[in-house]
DNA sequence: AACCTTGATGTAAACGTTTACAAATGATAC
DNA sequence: GTATCATTTGTAAACGTTTACATCAAGGTT
């Protein structure tokens, strides 16, 4: 390897000079300079990151904690983080926290003691209470896609109120008056919020929300299928149905198809995500997005911005999430509305 | 933060104890020891891996190079690679190349000036001579599914050739003895390979695969409608289509659906990759599935082992691909298959 | 009693940088 | 000719560790 200190012995200057034909040459004369450089192109001379972060304390690095790597969720917010630091020459570095808790934990103390400037984190395993501590105790942790009372400056994340009231708009716009929701795990804030947002927004309309309309699922393709089963089954008659995620809404599509339920003739559907399958089932699904690249980007520039202690009031926390019209929604005509 | 010097001082000993306790506790004295670990525990000491890093030369860190996070392609990889580091106690670091040659090589550039001690590298942007060069000159680089004649010991990666023969087998082994092929860019090496395997499954079995049953499309979901057009549109009447990969097969799956073309009875349809699409096609896709999570650990272990020097020889490098028999292949039936 | 081991600890150099400060040079102004 | 200043360069300390080597005490051999 290659150290500051050969190239300053050949160049015949100290490695102070060095150091500044690298990393200020606006300071050091030209003829110096040229001739430094030269030897640096002909050594191939590259600074070491590790002994530059040693003494400047600083490691322009970014640390991202997500669940998985495989999943396009956390790749499309990954992307986001990474672009957003490479704009401002600073890096990414991701770690899977292999979704437990003690794996998010760990990951961030392993990010920590790598000497990283800021942390993105992404948690959906440690509760508001641990979070808060955390928070408190490492300044540099931002929160992303979820949000957490008393940090708001430090989590950017999507309006899932805003989002359940699309759902509900989008529906009610196509003439849905009777509509079913199948709900997620309970524990989830996004489901709460999903819930919270959809019912406000049927009320606005005049519309009541009864409890009869209320499924049961876990965000798995399977629970959807169930959940499809059991509103059959049911004596409630919805034209419409909202499913707080994609996977569920495949599930029920699966379902009609084997069947022979015909989407969206008989059931309008609606999901949630926007994930890569959602315009490849059958029919295209009509789904609520969340700008997940733009959350981690702002993200990224978020902790960024702490790190850097630069003006953080600029950056945007609250992101709107937008229907995406596919197929898997029916206009209802006014005569049809009027005899279901 | 809280340093070695600060345990030491506060401990009443010198930092080479406290660093021994860290890091080879059996040579200390039980009772320096506890009092040490105490003082540590108080103060909340956590090494700093830049400052350790530096004196050992080691960074306990291999970097990853990929083309994007958002794909799980790429994340089922990544996946891999991680588990197989963290049983060993080591990191991945991952860095997406964001899709350009020149990112590609910033990317290996970073992640070495990071002091790595090993890189897994997952390239389509580099042309084998480049590739060739960059093995020659680091030799902490493994290659990541793509082979590369001459370094055969640091590749891992799938063998298209034997995944094209399977999809031939499969198709043959229902029935068909007409299958058109829809090609990718012909420039990717896992094209030629999957075609190479293709053909000469069939010529095995007697089948001669005519030209005109090759069509050309660009690993796109757009490319596949068109190619299904295409063979629509040709003389030729197969009774099955190998594409070779899913986004391609769920092309044709849309057109189908949209000119009601019946899926499988019409054609029976084979893909390649098992992305997470395949299952949520209408038919559900039969495809080559790629043990991506495997290829990332094998390549995460081979630059583990590379780095620090250890056996190489015990580590797989060439994965089989596996046939996933879902629901758009018919088996025909004797009197269809001469019918046809 | 002299010598050798063994085990525990400390001392100080090293890793590859950056940077405050000092020093040297030359130009400018009087 | 001296004082002042700007420009360029060098010296050396610092960042937080690890580790070769030295030291020292205590116990064992002869």
């Amino acid at each position: 390897m290659v150290t500051l200190v050969d190239v300053a012995r050949q160049a015949g200057v100290s490695t102070a000079t060095v150091s500044r034909v690298v990393n200020s040459p606006g300071v050091v004369d030209k003829t110096t300079r040229e001739s430094v450089q030269q030897v640096i192109n002909e050594l191939g001379y590259r600074p070491n990151v590790v002994a530059r972060g040693l003494v400047s304390q600083k490691s322009k690095t970014i640390g991202v904690v997500i669940n998985q790597f495989s999943s396009s969720y956390y790749g499309r917010m990954l992307d986001g983080v990474e672009s957003a630091l490479t704009n401002v020459g600073y890096k990414a570095i991701a770690e899977s926290s292999r979704e437990t808790a003690a794996g998010e934990l760990g990951a961030i103390t392993s990010l920590l003691d790598r000497q990283c400037d800021g942390i993105v984190l992404h948690s959906d395993k440690l509760d508001d209470e641990a979070l808060a501590e955390l928070l408190n105790t490492h300044p540099q942790i931002v929160l992303m896609n979820r949000p957490l009372d008393g940090f708001e400056e430090r989590c950017v994340y999507v309006d899932n109120v805003r989002g359940g009231e699309l759902a509900a708009s989008t529906l009610c716009a196509a003439g849905h008056e009777v509509i079913a929701l199948v709900d997620g795990p309970a524990n989830f804030f996004e489901c709460v919020h999903r819930r919270e947002g959809f019912r406000a927004e049927l009320e606005k309309r005049g519309l009541k929300f009864d409890d009869a309309l209320l499924f049961h699922g876990d965000f798995t393709v399977r629970s959807g299928r169930a959940a499809m089963e059991k509103i059959l089954e049911s004596a409630v008659k919805p034209s419409a149905i909202f499913f707080l995620n994609d996977q569920m809404a495949a599930g029920a599509l699966d379902f009609c198809i084997a069947h022979k339920i015909s989407i969206p003739d008989e059931f309008s559907i609606i999901g949630f995500d926007d994930e890569v399958i959602a315009e490849f089932l059958h029919p295209k699904l009509t789904t609520i997005r969340q700008p997940l690249f733009e959350i981690g980007a702002a993200a990224g520039a978020l902790a960024h911005a702490i790190a850097t202690k630069s003006d953080v009031a600029a950056i945007k926390r609250v992101f709107d999430a937008e229907v995406l019209e596919r197929a898997s929604v029916k206009k209802l005509t006014q005569t049809k509305r009027s005899i279901s």
